[in-house]
RNA sequence: UCCCCUGUAGCUCAGUCGGUAGAGCAGUUGGCUGUUAACCAAUUGGUCGUAGGUUCGAGUCCUACCGGGGGAGCCA
C-alpha cells in the first residue's frame, strides 16, 4: 500500500479512508485493552494518534516492542477521534516494526531534554519536536529566499568555496592545503606554497561578495547563497566556523534601492514563513520564545525607519537611558545601542546609513563629505543588526586610494579594480547570515541549534 | 582570547555547618476499557568530570586540567 504522509492526513478530510503510514513512535500510552501510539514522520510537527484496540488483528509487533523511538509501518482506517486533542486518529489493523529502539539504551526519552544534551546526540536530535521544526523552517526559508530572488529576475551565482585571494578581509581564514603538515616546505622562514595543490596559498571563502560583484557587473542582478567559513576563535551563541550566507548584488543600483530591496526581502520571507510554517511557528511561539510570531507580523506590517548614523548618535546622546559603552560620533554602535534605537525609540525596524568611513569596509562608496560611506545596516527588535550592506565604490581612483589608505596592496585586488576600470556602474548589495536569520525567526537562543551539524571552535563531533 | 557560572543516577536537578548520597522523570514489574506530559503501586539504578591537596573524615574547602553554559571582543 502507498505510504501516506502524516502531514497530508492532518491537512485533509480523510476520515473513513484506509491508509498506511510509516514513521517513528514518539510515545505510547496504555490502558487495559487499548493502547495509543503517537506517530511522527517528520512531515509535520503533529503526531498521528494510532489506536490499538480489540479490532487490531495483530502483526509482527508485540506491544512491548512498540517503544519510544522504534520505526513502524501501520495500516488501518482513519476515524474521527473520541479524544479531544485530535480530530483524526488511525485505527490500526496491522503493525510491523521495522527497527526496534531498546528503551534502556535509546537516548531520547519522551520528556523534554536540554539543548546542551541534544547537541551531544546531534544524529538523533532531528527526531525531537524542536529540531524537526528547525529543519522544516530552514528548508522553507531557503526556498522562500530563492523564490524571492527568482521572481525578481536575479541570477543565482555559485561563488567559489576555495579562494586564492587572501584579501577578502572579513575574518580569519581556514587554509586549504595538500602539503605534508608534518614537514611543510619552507623558503627561508616562509611556507613555500609553490608545491601545494594550487601552487599558491588557498583558503576557504569568508565571503562571496567580491566574486558576486563581478557577476553583478555583467548580469545586473545576482545573489549568492552558500557556505562560508571563518576561523575565528569566537565562542558565543551567535558564531559558527561554517555557516551559510545570502549576498545579493545589484548593478545600476544605489543605496536607496538597495534598502528598498532589503526591506522588501525581509517582509517577503517573513510573510512566507508565517503562511507556510504555521504549525512550526506556533510551536516556537508557545514553547521556545513567546512573541516571535507577533514580532515577525509587526515587521511585515511596518514601514522601516531610515536614519543616518549621525542622527542615531544624536538620539543616543540625548536619551536618559544608560549604556555600558560610550556613544560618540566615530565609534561603532554597540548591540545595546542598536536595540535601543529599534526597540525603544521606534519600535520597528530601522535602517541606519552613512557610517564613518573608518569603521566600515574599504569597498563602500565614499560620500561627498569625505567622512562617511554609503553603508546601511538594518536593525530589528529583539536582535539588532540583521542585514549589513552598502553601495559599492564604483570610482577606480577613489577605490584604489581607499585600499592604499587602509594599508592594503592594490595589486592583490587587480581583478576587483578591473570592474571599475571597464564599464564601471553604480552597484550595491547586502548580506545576511542564514543561521542568524533562522535564530531570529524561531527565537532559538543558540546558533548551534539552528544548523544540523554545527562546526565551532574545538567542536567537530559529527 | 578574556570574565563569570557550572559538572551528582539514563535525563533534569536538590544535597544545609565538611560526617561515604536524594527527588522527579525515564526504565523494569504489576494494576487500570479511550489515553493526551496519561494515571496508581512497587522497584532497579551512583568510582559525585579528572588528577592532586587540606582534613580524623571531602559531593561539599583549595589548586590544576577537561567538558558544558552565559557574557565580552571579533563578526554574519
Amino acid at each position: 500500500m502507498k505510504r501516506t504522509r502524516i502531514r497530508d492526513i492532518m491537512a485533509g478530510d480523510a476520515i473513513g479512508q484506509e491508509c498506511t503510514v510509516q514513521g517513528w513512535v514518539r510515545t505510547r500510552r496504555d490502558s487495559k485493552g487499548v493502547s495509543f501510539l503517537e506517530l511522527n514522520d517528520g512531515s509535520t510537527i503533529k503526531n498521528l494518534q494510532v489506536v490499538i484496540d480489540e479490532e487490531y488483528h495483530g502483526g509482527a509487533a508485540p506491544e512491548q516492542q512498540l517503544a519510544n523511538g522504534c520505526s513502524v509501518v501501520i495500516s488501518g482506517r482513519l476515524v474521527s477521534s473520541q479524544g479531544k486533542e485530535q480530530a483524526v486518529e488511525l485505527k490500526a489493523r496491522s503493525i510491523e516494526i521495522l527497527g526496534e529502539a531498546p528503551a534502556e539504551e535509546y537516548p531520547l526519552q519522551k520528556k523534554r531534554h536540554s539543548f546542551e544534551y541534544l547537541r551531544e546526540i546531534a544524529h538523533l536530535r532531528p527526531r525531537t519536536n524542536t529540531f524537526g521544526s528547525v529543519a522544516r523552517v530552514r528548508s522553507e526559508m531557503s526556498f522562500a529566499i530563492h523564490r524571492f530572488f527568482h521572481e525578481r529576475g536575479f541570477i543565482y551565482v555559485h561563488t567559489p568555496i576555495i579562494t586564492g585571494s587572501d584579501c577578502e578581509g572579513a575574518g580569519d581564514m581556514f587554509t586549504v592545503t595538500t602539503l605534508p603538515l608534518e614537514n611543510v616546505p619552507k623558503n627561508g622562514g616562509e611556507i613555500d606554497y609553490s608545491g601545494d595543490f594550487f601552487g599558491k596559498k588557498a583558503s576557504l571563502t569568508v565571503s562571496g561578495q567580491l566574486e558576486g560583484e563581478t557577476y553583478a557587473c555583467a548580469l545586473t542582478d545576482i545573489y549568492t547563497f552558500g557556505p562560508t567559513f571563518r576561523a575565528e576563535n569566537s565562542n558565543t551563541s551567535r558564531h559558527l566556523a561554517e555557516f551559510w550566507m545570502i549576498e545579493p548584488e545589484m548593478a545600476f543600483c544605489d543605496i536607496t534601492r538597495n534598502m528598498d530591496v532589503a526591506e522588501e526581502f525581509l517582509k517577503y520571507i517573513f510573510t512566507y514563513l508565517l503562511d507556510h510554517c504555521g504549525d512550526d511557528m506556533d510551536f516556537f511561539d508557545s514553547r521556545i520564545n513567546r512573541g516571535v510570531k507577533e514580532n515577525l507580523a509587526n515587521i511585515v506590517q511596518s514601514s522601516f525607519e531610515r536614519i543616518t548614523y549621525t542622527h542615531a548618535v544624536e538620539l543616543l546622546s540625548k536619551t536618559q537611558a544608560k549604556f555600558e559603552y560610550p556613544v560618540q560620533w566615530g565609534l561603532d554602535l554597540q548591540s545595546e545601542h542598536e536595540r535601543y534605537i529599534t526597540e525603544t525609540v521606534y519600535g520597528k525596524p530601522v535602517i541606519i546609513t552613512d557610517y564613518p568611513k573608518e569603521i566600515k569596509a574599504f569597498y563602500m562608496k565614499l560620500n561627498d563629505d569625505d567622512r562617511t560611506v554609503r553603508a546601511m545596516d538594518i536593525l530589528v527588535p529583539r536582535l539588532g543588526e540583521i542585514i549589513g550592506g552598502s553601495e559599492r565604490e564604483s570610482d577606480l581612483g577613489r577605490l584604489k586610494q581607499r585600499i592604499i589608505d587602509l594599508g592594503l596592496n592594490p595589486d592583490d585586488y587587480w581583478w576587483y579594480l578591473d570592474l571599475r576600470r571597464f564599464g564601471s556602474v553604480p552597484h550595491s548589495g547586502f548580506g545576511l547570515g542564514f543561521e542568524r536569520l533562522i535564530q531570529f525567526v524561531t527565537g532559538m537562543q543558540n546558533i548551534r541549534d539552528v544548523i544540523p551539524f554545527p562546526r565551532c571552535v574545538k567542536t567537530l563531533d559529527f
